[in-house]
DNA sequence: GTCTATATTTTGATAGAC
DNA sequence: GTCTATCAAAATATAGAC
């Protein structure tokens, strides 16, 4: 449980600094002198606002998956072709995952973790995400535009390239003198068109994968 | 560079034991104590077999970057039409990342942490993977049956998810009770054969995706 | 090659003044 | 709400006997 106190700028502050920190080291790694340091606030400020290096970063999981939630349950709210609420919902995910830079690696190493700080108010996050590519898939194969297809692993075709791709882009900087010369960098509209016509090429039996879509999402 | 030293059996249960911690705590959170009780081993030890926690860490990597290379290395000089090619470079990195439990969690959190302990010999056993896929995809393309498509984004959509699903073992395992009820385990075979679905489909204008193949990599 | 014992540093956390 | 000073517990690493 969170303090109740409510000081804005300070603890959005320390969120912002301590992100960056969990994403760049793990938990683990993360220190929370740095974490301090970064936000620049006293580090007894920390455990004033929160409960501990734990709480602080349960309370940046739950922001991050709850947004990403958020995110998807707009697009499938909004409505459209089932083709086109699975481009919406990979285009919400991927827009998540590139406004919040620490974002894919936290989730990445949480992944890995095997969920160790994941309580119940977290998984509930989590799975609402994978509720709404449920319902999409329902909804796309009752209108008999899609073949049967197993949710999970349909959102791991999905999300996986998105966040391994957002993730790895520190590592392709570093090492990107090393890839064979005539690759030009990869763009994120090309991931994204290519993880879009990957899955509906799988959930449709024909074409529908080349055609691009307008993408602004449905504010009601 | 790790001591001279050959002792066989003391030193293979260190490099076992390691893997585990590393993927299951990540570099920071791993412990030489934890390390050196669970290879029942003195801590002392593991300072003589190796330089060091890092240096140790450095000879996992190796270790997994060096076995999924030659192993699609493995593939690409066995030959067969690109799909086939294609099929087996797939299964090559989903038989590495199942056989060692420890892979998918090391190499996605090395990916979050920005490829901080990856030097230069690491760095090319990792590129030649990429190489593999490059040659591959070069090969279908010449044969007229590729379409053109960048390898690293390729890669992406392949890899990905195959580590993602191996990685995320433990928490379905830990959360499978919260997903929606109807829906059932989903096998590795299903993933793959998602995966390549998922690939070919992107890769070939039309199918190719349906058809399965034996695989038993050739030897020779 | 292997162990015990220990030095040194780092780190999460808090007491208590302002 | 904020800071200084500091504790107590880990954790990495090594010295030195066997």
């Amino acid at each position: 449980m969170p303090k109740p106190a409510r000081s804005g700028s300070t603890r959005d502050r320390l969120i912002a600094a301590a992100a960056l920190e969990f994403a760049t080291r793990g938990f683990d790694g993360a220190k929370v002198d740095r974490i301090a340091a970064r936000a620049r606030i006293n580090k007894a400020m920390l455990y004033y606002h929160f409960d501990g290096k734990a709480a602080l970063y349960r309370d940046i999981l739950r922001d991050m998956f709850g947004a990403v939630g958020a995110s998807v349950a707009e697009v499938r709210q909004a409505g459209g072709s089932p083709e086109d609420q699975i481009r919406h919902f990979i285009r919400a995910v991927a827009r998540e995952a590139l406004t919040r830079p620490n974002f894919p690696a936290i989730w990445l190493r949480e992944i890995a973790e095997g969920g160790r700080h994941i309580d119940a108010s977290i998984a509930i996050l989590m799975r609402r995400i994978l509720d709404t590519l449920v319902d999409i898939l329902a909804e796309g194969r009752a209108a008999g535009v899609f073949v049967e297809a197993h949710p999970l692993v349909t959102q791991m075709g999905i999300v996986a390239p998105l966040l391994l791709f957002a993730a790895s882009a520190p590592l392709r900087e570093r090492f990107g003198h090393l890839v064979p010369a005539l690759l030009k960098k990869p763009s994120v509209d090309e991931l994204i068109h290519h993880v879009e016509a990957m899955t509906l090429a799988v959930l449709v039996g024909a074409a529908g994968a080349g055609a691009s879509v307008p993408l602004r999402r449905g504010r009601s």
